[in-house]
RNA sequence: GGGGCUGUAGCUCAGUUGGUUAGAGUGCCGGUCUGUCACACCGGAGGCCGCGAGUUCGAGUCUCGUCAGCCCCGCCA
């Protein structure tokens, strides 16, 4: 192919077959720049050879499809292009056929200029011939292939499970397909297989695993599609730690291939510890800045909005930014308005002067042994800034960790080089839901508690952990997953806590209950976002750069045209009726109003 | 549901304090040119300034609304 011809090729006839790249015509010889999937390679048309070939030469435009033929040789001294992986040689053309003519494109698919994404995703199939994407899609069939590769070699089986199926409460919003055989019901396409990845388990496949898409109706992120790939693994007899070790595997090939590096051992961080050093239960372990907690410190401090929060139950806690000292005011300014952006009252902070005295917002409420404490609890030493935020302890948390990456990404200290795994383990089983006053399930419902926090579940639900494993790169969640609950009686007393009543989980579980009644091994899984592996290994900045087809971020498809309204004919099939239809287009008929 | 950025030629963008006929690069069309490589040079065509109201003698520019794209919060077990 285009891309793949050297000079070891010299003295060979090929044909070629591609896309105009460009065409340079000199009055007398014509160059053409020809494209296919592996590249581009320089064609050479004389004037004084055949005069059909210089003719139809002289005709070519940008992204006509042609066939040309013709011998390889070393390209003349001094003329060869070490730009061009390719430029060493050129096809002298002997034969040339247009196998398509093209309009002129939107965008030019070889020119490094940055086409709007709008128009890029309206005409992907001409993104689609740029390199950096064809060369994602080609990875990311590599990486697929070698992940397939990998779960075969250690003995598991690829099933697939349905993509009609039903809507499960908890978790995110269902995409809902009609039924028009059953009308007025609906089928849900899947959140993941979870379900059915267990009953496989119970059927004795023992080691399952698919490649498979998964559907979620949330709002939209650049690391979030409505249809994303998972890779879904479900083993038996298996305990965190074996599913961990297996899995850590494929993710070790999957470096491997993207020449990533993987260390020995991966790091494993329990909940609480990220919680407490990061903010977050997936921390970007590139760099260091952990967070300090300093709400006791705050008590006794003179700074009311530290004591208040401190006397509230609140949380005081801070990061120490190295060198920042050199911040400038309106820098420290950026960052304490980031912070409010994401519901901070405000952003304290204290440059640690050379003399180790204070300078900044709080320095003066703090007395000369006080700000001792402080620096030594900050790890601060001179030169440094730190920064210090006082809120609930959920917003304290979230506020900081998204400070921390930023300050990380800010200051250079995401090199793109780094590499950071970890897993978070020993999750909380459940989180109180406060709009709906009740418990809901931090993974899912299916999780196992800790053996020894089984007891807690009546007395301090909040209190339970959970069998329950993240692996994290970079501050991006791979993948997540956790040992199940096997035991039916374990199964109801977690839907008892979480009040779904015996009634509804007979109606949306009931086949699982009875599923565990009837011999359920052990088991336990894990699923891996694909796509985001893609993107990360690839070190692209969007999910959309590792799918061929994605979606906006309101969920539309600018190709096609997705999501559009439908026929009046087959809305009657299903029985069913628009009742506002979208700007644009008429009320239906029949509606009353 | 909320916050922010963007929308001007096919594409990427500029457009001053509100002021005559809205510019550039690239692409497109025509021409010249035998070693370029995003060839070069000469000439030409190409605009619903996202859409709708409002302010004004006058709006690409100001105000309000709306639509679309992107980023973030909520949401995403």
């Amino acid at each position: 192919m285009c891309g793949e011809l050297t000079s070891e090729n010299i003295g060979q006839v090929v044909r070629l077959c591609g896309w105009v790249s460009s065409c340079r015509n000199h009055g007398g010889v014509i160059f053409i720049n020809l494209r296919d999937r592996e590249g581009v390679t320089q064609v050479l048309v004389n004037p004084s050879d055949d005069e059909q070939v210089y003719k139809l030469a002289k005709a070519l435009r940008n992204e006509w499809v042609v066939s040309a033929a013709g011998t390889v040789r070393a390209r003349p001294e001094g003329m060869r292009n070490p730009k061009m992986p390719t430029g060493d040689v050129e096809i002298v053309c002997e034969n040339l056929a247009v196998l398509n003519r093209a309009d002129p494109v939107p965008f030019e698919p070889d020119i490094p200029e940055k086409v709007s994404e709008e128009t890029r995703l309206k005409y992907r199939y001409i993104d689609i011939r740029r390199s950096e994407l064809t060369g994602a899609l080609v990875m990311r069939h590599r990486i697929t292939k070698c992940i397939r590769d990998y779960y075969d070699a250690e003995g598991f089986i690829e099933v697939e499970t349905p993509f009609l199926t039903k809507s499960t409460p908890e978790g995110a919003r269902d995409f809902l397909v009609p039924s028009r055989m059953q009308q007025g019901t609906f089928y849900a396409l899947p959140q993941s297989p979870q379900l059915f990845k267990q009953l496989l388990m119970i059927g004795g496949m023992d080691k399952y695993m698919q490649i498979v898409r998964c559907f979620r109706d949330e709002d939209l992120r650049a690391d979030r599609q409505p249809e994303f790939t998972q890779v879904d693994v479900e083993m038996s007899f298996v305990t965190c730690q074996d599913v961990i070790r297996v899995n850590e595997g494929a993710m070790r090939v999957v470096a491997k291939l993207c020449d990533v590096p993987f260390p020995e051992t991966v790091k494993v961080l329990s909940y609480d510890h990220a919680m407490r050093d990061f903010g977050t239960d997936r921390p970007d372990l590139r760099f260091e800045m952990t967070l300090h907690d300093v709400t006791d410190l705050a008590k006794g401090s003179d700074f009311k909005v530290f004591a208040s929060v401190a006397d509230a139950k609140g949380l005081v806690k801070g990061l120490t930014a190295k060198g920042g000292a050199a911040f400038t005011r309106s820098q420290i300014d950026g960052l304490a308005e980031f912070c409010r952006e994401l519901g901070a009252k405000g952003l304290a902070w204290a440059k640690v002067l050379d003399d180790g005295t204070l300078s900044g917002s709080l320095a003066k409420f703090f007395t000369a042994d006080k700000c001792d404490a402080l620096k030594a609890a900050m790890d601060a030493q001179p030169g440094d800034c730190m920064m210090f935020v006082a809120d609930e302890p959920k917003t304290t948390n979230k506020v900081l960790a998204a400070l921390r990456c930023k300050l990380g990404k800010d200051m250079g200290l995401c090199g793109r080089d780094l590499w950071a795994w970890c897993w978070v383990v020993d999750f909380p089983l459940l989180e109180w839901d406060q709009l709906e006053q009740r418990w809901s399930a931090c993974h899912h419902p299916f999780t196992a508690p800790l053996d020894e926090d089984v007891h807690l579940l009546d007395s301090d639900p909040g209190k339970v952990r959970s069998k329950a494993y993240d692996l994290i790169l970079n501050g991006t969640e791979l993948g997540g997953g956790s040992v199940r609950i096997h035991d039916v009686s374990v199964q109801k007393k977690v839907f008892d806590t979480l009040k779904i009543s015996e009634q509804e989980s007979r109606a949306k579980f009931g086949f699982l209950l009875d599923a565990l009644r009837f011999g359920a091994p052990p088991h336990g899984g894990i699923a891996f976002g694909l796509d985001r592996i893609v993107m990360i290994m690839l070190q692209r900045d969007s999910l959309r750069d590792v799918i061929a087809f994605p979606k906006t971020t309101s969920g539309g498809c600018p190709l096609t045209g997705a999501p559009a309204a439908v026929d009046d004919k087959q809305l009657a099939e299903l029985d069913i009726r628009v009742i506002r239809p979208p700007a644009g287009l008429p009320m239906p008929p029949d509606d009353a109003g």
